[in-house]
DNA sequence: CTGAAAGCGCTTACAG
DNA sequence: CTGAAAGCGCTTACAG
């Protein structure tokens, strides 16, 4: 249903138009100038063998000529296709979702589709607005990576039974889409084994909400490696925070409120990571040598902060491009089955991790 | 003219549509179910006061009912109108570019327009073949920030004579475009002005690349204070680097290279200075106690960073509400001269910056 | 190999 | 206040 723009007059002329105002060159113009139907000029466009090559070189120089612009739009329509994919992102101010955003829309441009942006803050509601407005463009199919708290009865009702979605990151519920996620567990694991490897024995487990997924998933992981070498996992080693560096700084005194403290910490990710170095360092506990930290995601500061971070590598534009790709075979194939698709990580070890102090 | 997608299948199902395959409620399925004509339906669609109340409603519980979906490019192209906005970005995965694209997005979304999105990676040639895709959508308006090396010629023949355009942070050439950017003269100057308060004297400019406007801009900006102040810009104190970290770290040398050195340094951007400040401290000169450093940006690192960075803060988000909102305005007025228009910054003071060493 | 005709889903004068 | 008709720019059978 339309929405807000009714009333602003949203521009007169397209970007098609040679001038302001001015009409833009058509199939018809073309079909006159060149002696031809509008129809041998159509077949021109989309490279039929049909046209002589004297025909097509004629509506070639004409096309030139009169600096013609395809109007996709228009031969979508016609042709009930869509070259556009909806991408709404929960947080493109963060460097990881940015990254993943540079990948689709890489991987949609080598395949001819536009990228329709939508950015949600976060915001549940906001989500909603925007998905419908991009759905009112007819999106072949939608990528999204859901605002915390989405509720998928909310997302289904906006975007339909028949389009093909895929959820990155977050799955909001038992709704039938495609779904692309990082190996969560996989990751934790790895970084409680390695730490477990430098001879660390008490290890917690810092920062995230508990009723997050990838949250609970990394923690899970955590929990296996533990267990996998015998070692037992308290409740008083999880430490919750929100996944921002201030919050973290400030709840570095949490692990240091017992009798004993443990000698290491698994982070839900890296901007906890950072934070919990800077609350250490505040308190004078050095990370990498009194202390050993790791994170998740591998961000651009991670190997650059003081000492570097140990943390794991998600390679988030190949994850964008690994999206596109998936939403594009499910274009292809709208009947297969929903694909669940596990990312894989990889464990960089850098200096925030070593062995525990005597 | 058409490109790769021709042969790509691009979905058969619209969004729009109810079920894979099936097609799309349109206006006359409700037309047709309540018992009124298309044009009916069309006018309580646009919210138009002449449909009688009990026929709006009934009209409306139909839309309900069938779940239908408006289909914007349809009444785009019979208006000749168009809400679609083309935003083409340098580098998306500078966090400053992700954030200009989230202001974007916001304050457009707001009027009802929606981005389309494309990300050029610093490449002219990509740029060209994001943008030609982008214009076949007949974009309303274009907002580019365009890669180093655009060619002013070549912009103009992809996005052609009557499109609107707003240019974001570097000017290619005179291309009678809005443009928007940032104060960096006065940015540059208000740094400058800032360590020679402090005390300091002999003040190097360093890092960028001396053929691109925001480097001469902000060296301009650099000068000026330095005039004001009656005192003297030595070549040998301009010093190029590419801005990242890893050339600004190794760049750092050249600081040190003749028999006097300077005290402080103002940086070309934030991570010139970032890198700068790594350099110096493995050269065992203490950034913000032996030599101050400034930035440019206030990207999220710099308040974060040892010591804490004195930089110049832009704001990119509302740089990119301004932009939206510059381009709405030339769109509707599209006869207006064009408009250049400088964004403030403002100098945020931390601890790299302090008075020089005796 | 080329053209006339119909139609994608919507909107807009124009009658009534 | 409502409907019949034309048309946005394109494509696709269908004739020839």
């Amino acid at each position: 249903m339309p929405r807000q723009a009714n009333r602003t007059g949203a521009g007169t002329s397209t970007g098609a138009s040679k001038g302001a105002g001015k009409r833009a060159v058509t199939v018809t113009d073309i079909a006159r100038a060149a002696g031809v139907s509008r129809a041998t000029v159509s077949l021109v466009l989309r490279g039929s063998p049909l046209v002589h090559a004297d025909t097509r070189a004629r509506v070639h120089a004409e096309l030139q000529r009169q600096r013609y612009v395809y109007n996709r739009a228009a031969a979508n329509l016609r042709r009930r296709t869509s070259t556009i994919v909806a991408l709404v992102i929960n947080d493109l101010s963060n460097p990881f979702f940015a990254e993943f955003a540079a990948g689709v829309d890489e991987a949609l441009g080598e395949q001819g589709y536009v990228t329709l942006l939508g950015n949600t803050g976060e915001s549940p509601q906001r989500q909603q607005a925007v998905l419908a407005s991009l759905m009112e463009h007819a999106p072949a199919g939608l990528i999204l990576s859901p605002a915390e708290h989405s509720e998928a009865a909310q997302l289904r009702a906006v975007v339909g039974v028949g389009s093909h979605v895929l959820l990155f990151n977050r799955e909001p519920a038992g709704q039938p889409w495609d779904f692309l996620a990082l190996d969560n567990a996989h990751g934790a694991q790895l970084a409680t084994a390695h730490l477990i490897a430098l001879g660390h024995r008490d290890i917690a487990f810092f920062g995230g909400h508990a009723d997050s997924s990838s949250c609970q998933q990394r923690r899970a992981g955590y929990a296996a490696a533990m267990a996998a070498a015998g070692m037992e996992v308290q409740g008083r080693r999880m430490i919750e925070c929100a996944p921002n560096r201030p919050e973290a700084a400030a709840q570095a005194q949490a692990l240091f409120a017992g009798a004993d403290r443990p000698t290491a910490a698994v982070c839900y990710n890296d901007n906890v990571a950072l934070g919990l170095m800077l609350g250490l360092a505040a308190r004078g506990i050095q990370p990498g040598r009194d202390f050993s930290v790791t994170g998740f995601d591998d961000i651009p500061e991670a190997a650059l902060s003081t000492p570097a971070l140990t943390t794991l590598a998600v390679d988030p534009r190949a994850r964008g491009r690994q999206a596109a790709q998936l939403l594009l075979q499910r274009i292809a194939a709208p009947e297969a089955s929903p694909a669940r698709s596990i990312a894989p990580v990889v464990l960089r070890v850098r200096q925030s991790s070593a062995p525990p102090p005597f």
